[in-house]
DNA sequence: AGAAAGTAACTTTTT
DNA sequence: GTTACTTTCT
């Protein structure tokens, strides 16, 4: 792994000064470059440059002679932004980074580690890595055997409870009292007991192994502890924000030997909290490490000054943050647009129009970005654009390696490498259909617990006896008989080659032929794509070893495509032109985050819908509907809280149809509207469903006396407040405010509500 | 065992 | 609207 030429080992220091990958550095990013010794927190606001910051910092420690290549360790938390990080970092230094070995990201690097030591945590160091699909299945085989409803608890729900204990540090036996009762009265912290052991036996980990089998072993083995200290001089970890306390506990653990530790962040753009990051750790950045040196990056080389304004008066109505003012030196440009339409397809008509109006202009659709908050939006915009003919891509959609037909292939490969791997041996035995019916994967499971054996011996056994007949046998007998071969061939044989054997002779790659559904041809598209990559790997571990930290292949195609993805995906890019469709109470912030979280997870949304706006170079375009399916019901939403709290001065709620206005100072529903806003406010919102309704024929459909948009909103004095009132949904409740068709509800059971006057009824 | 038909549940986001 | 799962039937 440290095997590079001396003569590329550390280059000779240059005088500081002269440096010329210093050139071009504003002083903040130069302090931030610069400043080598000790702890240092950067943080970087959206566009400040901070890819610049990290990947020069690196160049420089190696430019400066303080540390060689394999002296530092640099964690991303995706693969792309490692990925990344080493092209920069290599043109900087103009030479391959062959030499960065432990540049990576958290998971990658502590499956390294954690393969040099295996052992000590009861590990062989030819440990798998499960995805979350084999998880749950184990999860629920938990459950099961241990005779727990399934139904009531779902091996989903103790899949995210055991995972969050992880990310948290937790091992079994430090789970909390309180939150062992989580699940199934108490049984929660048992099942992770069971859950690990089981892992052992298949020696086998899950992702939140990796880093709490790290911790394990630092903790209770000081003197391997102290070599990584020895090792790593410098650490450098971008994305802080987003780490979780497992994460922030192994870096506190490696940093204390250097105590050079460079963490780059931005609190603003924390939004993987319900994975498990924890704000607090950028937070507390200064408490933890003390002497912290905090350097903010707050001069934005990205987006116009109305982008920056309207992300900046979002952002504001946040508490916990550590508060930073991006400025520019650009033009204000023009204002955010915020736009109200009807439904949810006259928005992707909308978003079509102006796509093909700014390609008309001369520019292109790569210069332009769609961002939804979660990916069933995206289906609206996919078909207009299909009918528009516009080249579009999805962005980070369903992934390569958890395709159905992607993984049971690994199972096939994992099961001819070593026939023990149970998890891959139920997965496969009966794709394609061998005979092998539920009831006889049973007993062989049974039998093989009973014995502690594998299921594939209890295989062996069993059909060598009258416990399995007929069709089961007879299958389980070729298909047993062919695994033998497989791994005979195995020994001889170049992977790749013998995978494509593996495929066809199992019967797999003819089960697709025959299959007459649409995805057939894709999946076998993809099955060839497959043995392709294997290819490029030296051996069969290595290719498992990789694929199981990355979800995605690398899809080179930079055609001149308009990218369709979420909000998540879209961190770190940036584009001319960026369209924030849905801006609409429970699509966006979302139902869940509305009802779960509390203030967290509001401000959190909140969070994504800055670095939504803040992907924009140029132009942003807001748009929220009145009407949106929702689980296939048509549903009337109201604005986003979002649009009212963006401030007037950024953006333009003004619009050059007749539709109407609503937007920034929208007036925010029963509550005085916002002063900023003032020059917005306006009786728009009945008069933009009037004019909305009439230009529009069909759609919605106009259901059951619900969505009868228009009718309610001009009897807008059927209700007062203090009428008591049903609705479908709430219950009883009592009117609280009516203002036209909104009201507001205090509903016996389900507290106040706002809610569309045409959903509630009177008393029956 | 396997296919068809009917049902619940549900949609974030990723290593 | 879809998908995954369960029940029922052959």
């Amino acid at each position: 792994m440290n095997s590079i030429p001396l003569s590329q080992q550390a280059r000779p220091a240059a005088p500081a000064g002269q440096a010329s990958y210093l050139d071009g550095l504003n002083p903040e990013q130069r302090a931030a470059v610069e400043a080598l010794d000790g702890p240092v927190l950067v943080l970087a606001g959206a566009g400040t440059g901070k890819t610049r910051v990290l990947t020069t910092r690196l160049a420089h420690i190696l430019a400066t002679g303080r540390a060689r290549p394999w002296e530092i360790l640099s964690v991303t938390f995706t693969n792309k932004a490692a990925r990344e990080m080493k092209e920069r970092v290599g043109r900087l230094i103009g030479q391959g980074v062959e030499g960065l070995p432990w540049l990576g990201t958290f998971h990658s690097i502590a499956a390294q580690i954690l393969r040099r030591h295996a052992e000590l945590v009861e590990l062989k160091s030819s440990y798998t890595i499960l995805d979350t699909d084999d998880q749950l299945r184990l999860m629920k085989q938990i459950i099961q055997a241990e005779g727990i409803d399934e139904k009531r608890w779902t091996p989903r729900f103790l899949g995210s409870l055991i995972d969050g204990w992880k990310n948290r540090g937790w091992t079994p036996d430090r789970v909390p009292e309180d939150q062992k009762w989580i699940f199934a009265e108490g049984a929660g912290q048992k099942l992770y007991e069971i859950y690990q052991a089981r892992l052992q036996v298949l020696n086998a980990c899950d992702f939140g192994d990796l880093l709490l089998h790290n911790l394990t072993i630092f903790q209770n083995h000081p003197d391997v502890l102290r070599e990584y200290h020895r090792k790593f001089r410098y650490l450098l970890v971008d994305e802080y924000q987003d780490t979780n306390v497992a994460q922030y506990l192994w870096l506190r653990l490696l940093a204390q030997g250097s105590h050079n530790i460079c963490c780059v962040g931005d609190d603003d753009q924390s939004i993987y909290g319900w994975r498990g990051a924890e704000v607090d750790n950028i937070l507390k950045f200064e408490k933890d490490f003390p002497g912290a040196k905090v350097i903010r990056l707050e001069r934005n080389y990205r987006s116009t000054g109305h982008i920056l304004g309207a992300a900046a008066g979002l952002i504001a109505a946040n508490r916990a943050r550590l508060g930073k003012t991006l400025w520019t030196e650009d033009d204000p440009g023009e204002k955010v647009q915020v736009k109200g339409i009807w439904d949810g397809e006259a928005e992707a008509r909308y978003v079509g129009d102006e796509i093909e109006r700014w390609v008309k202009d001369g520019r292109k659709h790569s210069d332009i970005a769609v961002l939804v908050r979660a990916s069933w939006q995206m289906r609206a915009f996919e078909d207009r654009f299909l009918t528009l003919g516009l080249p579009y891509k999805v962005v980070g959609g369903p992934r390569f390696f958890e395709r159905a037909e992607i993984r049971d292939a690994h199972a096939y490969f994992r099961l001819v490498r070593s026939s023990d791997d149970d998890l891959a041996f139920e997965r496969i035995v009966n794709v394609p259909k061998r005979g092998v019916g539920e009831t006889s994967v049973q007993k062989l499971a049974q039998v093989a617990r009973g014995a502690g054996i594998s299921m594939a011996e209890a295989a062996r056994m069993l059909v060598e006896t009258d416990e399995i007949r007929g069709p089961a046998r007879t299958g389980l007998k070729v298909f047993l008989r062919d695994l033998d071969r497989w791994a005979q061939m195995a020994e001889t044989m170049r992977h790749d080659e013998l995978a494509e054997i593996v495929l066809d002779e199992s019967g797999y790659t003819a089960m697709w032929r025959e299959d007459k559904t649409p995805q057939a041809a894709g999946r076998l598209d993809n099955l060839k794509e497959l043995v392709r990559a294997m290819g490029e790997y030296d051996s069969l571990e290595a290719y498992l070893e990789h694929v199981a930290l990355v979800s995605d292949l690398d899809t080179a195609s930079d055609g001149d495509e308009v990218s369709l993805m979420t909000l998540h995906a879209a961190k770190g890019l940036e584009f001319p032109l960026v369209f924030l469709p849905g801006w609409e109470e429970t699509v966006f912030p979302s139902q869940r985050a509305l009802d779960e979280g509390g203030t967290a997870s509001l401000e959190e949304e909140r969070r994504l819908a800055y670095v939504g706006i803040t992907r924009a170079r140029e132009r942003a375009v807001i748009t929220f509907t009145a009407n949106r399916m929702i689980f296939g019901r048509w549903q009337s939403v109201l604005p986003s809280r979002f649009v009212d709290e963006l401030p007037a001065d950024h953006a333009d709620a003004s619009s050059e149809t007749g539709y109407y206005d609503s937007g920034p100072g929208f007036e925010g529903f029963g509550e005085p509207a916002n002063p900023m806003a003032s020059s917005y406010s306006s009786p728009g919102w009945r008069r933009y469903q009037a004019a909305t309704n009439e230009g529009r024929k069909g759609s919605p459909p106009v259901i059951e006396g619900k969505a009868k948009l228009i009718d309610s909103a001009e009897s807008s004095s059927k209700w007062r407040a203090g009428d008591r009132v049903f609705h479908d949904k709430f219950g009883y409740g009592t009117v609280r405010r009516a203002d036209g068709a909104k009201l507001t509800v205090a509903f016996d059971k389900a507290g106040e509500k706002k809610v569309v006057d045409s959903f509630v009824r009177e008393l029956p």
